[in-house]
DNA sequence: TTGCCTTTGAAGGCT
DNA sequence: AGCCTTCAAAGGCAA
């Protein structure tokens, strides 16, 4: 079972995380025992590795256009030589300690520089630059490690990170002089992206346009720092591969998550190149990054008055300030009672600022995908945009989808370590900072009467055929069975849930006519469901994006090829399919659900 | 202006 | 333990 923590102990990770990974860990004892299941995982591994390749096949081209290629094996051992030179002359000690010895975000910070005021590249020049096979990635090839380098990858696909990584070894240790030359000297980039955020940063959970300027969270553990004697938040041995920057790069680093990127129609936060002094410099001696995270996600009221040195001005995502986005929907109930009670109710406010749950693994995956979604498909509802990733979530392999998990239970890890006390619950309706109140009285598989509207996809409407081996599509990365399939979770819930997705979409009496006769293909399954009800939202989802290949794959039957004219696959798409199901013939599980 | 739609996953509460 | 509910993101749309 691959422990990012080093056996830590503390993997946060949910329950069916945990069972996935148990199920890796199953895996590896039987392993030993067995050595093509050993080979089997080392293909797993190794593909993880590899991930950036292999999603130049899966991914789509415009995704595949921001992957460099596959670096040759001489350059890898060239410049992992190099950097293990770099490493032993630089290194001193400050990134020694496993398990992370090499941890390709230690290339991070010399990133930072774009993003500096006097950083003044030009759009063109930032251009990030991603080797995924980096010398680190060559050195180093722990399971952790590659979904670091997944993790950097799909923040920065553009990074070089290979590029920086002397260079960041060498900002490292000119930390507390941050001098022009280096900064300008890489060539990192920021990549603007039109809504604010990098579509490939599944991460950026988080907006600027909830700036809170502040300092850490008192709530943090004061460890001194024994140089300054600086109270310092604890250095969580799990995060810090994360943010192993140095002190003097705190405030111009971008934030791995991306918010911190300087975005249209915003200034750049002001960021002093001349020294930053953070209050919890130690902190920052961990992760720049994370320093910068943390003392930006706290709000004034939490920030001691001395504190209010820092200028990064970095938000982070997961605060959001009341008054300026939860509030505001109650701005009109809240003036029909008292001032006082006004008064109280915004100090209770300010003190309990919003803290947002971390995303889940499918959230960052929609993050990520979305913008591509929207491009092929020319769709902008979210709702049917939304069930397309669900589809392709589903469609997904089981390594792609561990990606994903993976990034969420660092984000959950990363979450609980800044706000240890924070609960889910806090954001329920009836707490502080609740947006709306939410109305989901509707039973399970069946709208709550409200009409769906969000549906403009519809056939005939837009154009969603793109090429049939985007990401995470049948023909790319099919899911087979169950132990295949798979999402840790999915690997501990039983097969009728994957198809979950479409039967929601499915009436009673439809699912009545599953009951009686051999399931139909899912194209048709998605007609009888469009004329079943208002909704569009099958049909379309069908629709767009290779149509009958976003189906889940649970749906697809052995024998039942997707003839409707409402999808008609690809010639690729069809083999695809047959192929798959000929391979892989799943059970009547959507048969099965809508009996249970 | 506000909440719904839609997806999956996480988490807390309840039975 | 299992079920239920809510929230997380996203943007269009209806009320």
């Amino acid at each position: 079972m691959p422990q990012l923590n080093g056996g830590g102990g503390d993997d946060l990770g949910a329950n069916d995380e945990l069972i996935s990974f148990k199920d890796e860990g199953e895996q590896e004892e039987k392993i030993s025992e067995n050595s093509s299941a050993e080979r089997d995982l080392a293909d797993v591994k190794s593909s993880l590795v590899n991930e950036s390749e292999t999603n130049q096949n899966s991914s789509s081209d415009s995704e595949a256009e921001r992957r460099p290629p596959p670096r040759s094996e001489s350059f890898r051992d060239k410049s992992r030589e190099s950097l293990e030179e770099a490493a032993k002359r630089q290194d001193g000690g400050l990134f020694k300690g496993p398990p992370y010895p090499g941890y390709p975000f230690i290339m991070i910070p010399d990133l930072t520089s774009p993003y500096l005021p006097n950083g003044s590249l030009s759009p063109t020049a930032r251009t990030l630059h991603i080797q995924s096979g980096s010398t680190h990635y060559s050195a180093y090839k722990t399971i952790e490690h590659q979904i670091a380098i997944q993790y950097l990858q799909m923040k920065w696909p553009l990074l070089d990170v290979q590029a920086g990584s002397l260079q960041s070894r060498q900002a490292l240790k000119d930390a507390r002089s941050p001098s022009p030359a280096h900064i300008v000297s890489n060539k990192v980039p920021v990549v603007q992206h039109p809504h604010h955020v990098h579509p490939l940063t599944p991460l950026i959970t988080y907006s600027n346009e909830h700036f809170t300027p502040g300092n850490p969270p008192p709530h943090l553990p004061a460890d001194v720092d024994p140089k300054t004697g600086i109270p310092r938040p604890p250095h969580p041995p799990d995060i810090s591969p994360y943010y192993p920057l140095s002190p003097g790069t705190v405030g111009q680093i971008p934030h791995p998550l991306g918010w911190l990127v300087p975005q249209q129609g915003q200034p750049v936060y002001p960021i002093t190149t001349g020294g930053f002094r953070h209050p919890y410099p130690t902190a920052l001696t961990v992760n720049a990054s994370m320093s910068s995270f943390l003392s930006s996600r706290f709000p004034p009221h939490m920030v001691p008055p001395h504190h209010t040195l820092h200028t990064t001005g970095i938000p982070h995502p997961a605060i959001v300030t009341p008054t300026v986005k939860q509030e505001s929907s109650q701005s009109d109930v809240a003036s029909l009672h008292s001032s006082k009670h006004q008064d109280s109710k915004k100090e209770e406010e300010k003190k309990k600022p919003h803290i947002k749950k971390p995303l889940n693994a499918f959230m960052l995956y929609m993050k990520e995908m979305r913008a591509k979604v929207v491009a092929e498909c020319t769709l902008k509802e979210s709702a049917a945009i939304n069930q397309i990733l669900g589809r392709r979530w589903h469609a997904l392999s089981r390594e792609e989808q561990a990606k994903y998990y993976e990034l969420a239970r660092k984000e959950r890890q990363l979450h609980m370590q800044l706000y240890p006390g924070w609960s889910a619950r806090d954001n329920y309706v009836g707490g502080y900072g609740k947006k709306k109140k939410r109305k989901r009285d509707k039973q399970p598989g069946e709208t709550n009467g409200k009409k769906k509207k969000c549906v403009r996809y519809i056939q005939g409407e837009g154009s969603c055929l793109s090429p049939p081996s985007s990401d995470g599509s049948l023909l790319d990365s099919p899911p087979s069975s169950p132990n295949m399939l798979g999402s840790p979770t999915r690997d501990s819930k039983p097969q009728t849930e994957q198809t979950q997705p479409l039967s929601l979409t499915l009436k009673p009496d439809s699912l009545a006519h599953l009951t009686m006769m051999p399931p139909p293909p899912p194209s048709l399954l998605l007609a009888e469901s469009a004329h079943s009800k208002p909704s569009t939202l099958a049909v379309s989802a069908a629709h767009c994006q290779n149509g009958a290949l976003d189906l889940p794959p649970s749906t697809l039957q052995p024998s039942a090829a997707p003839s409707s004219s409402l999808a008609q696959p690809s010639t690729s798409s069809l083999h695809s399919q047959g192929s798959l199901a000929g391979t892989q013939p799943q059970p009547l599980s959507l048969v099965t659900k809508s009996l249970e």
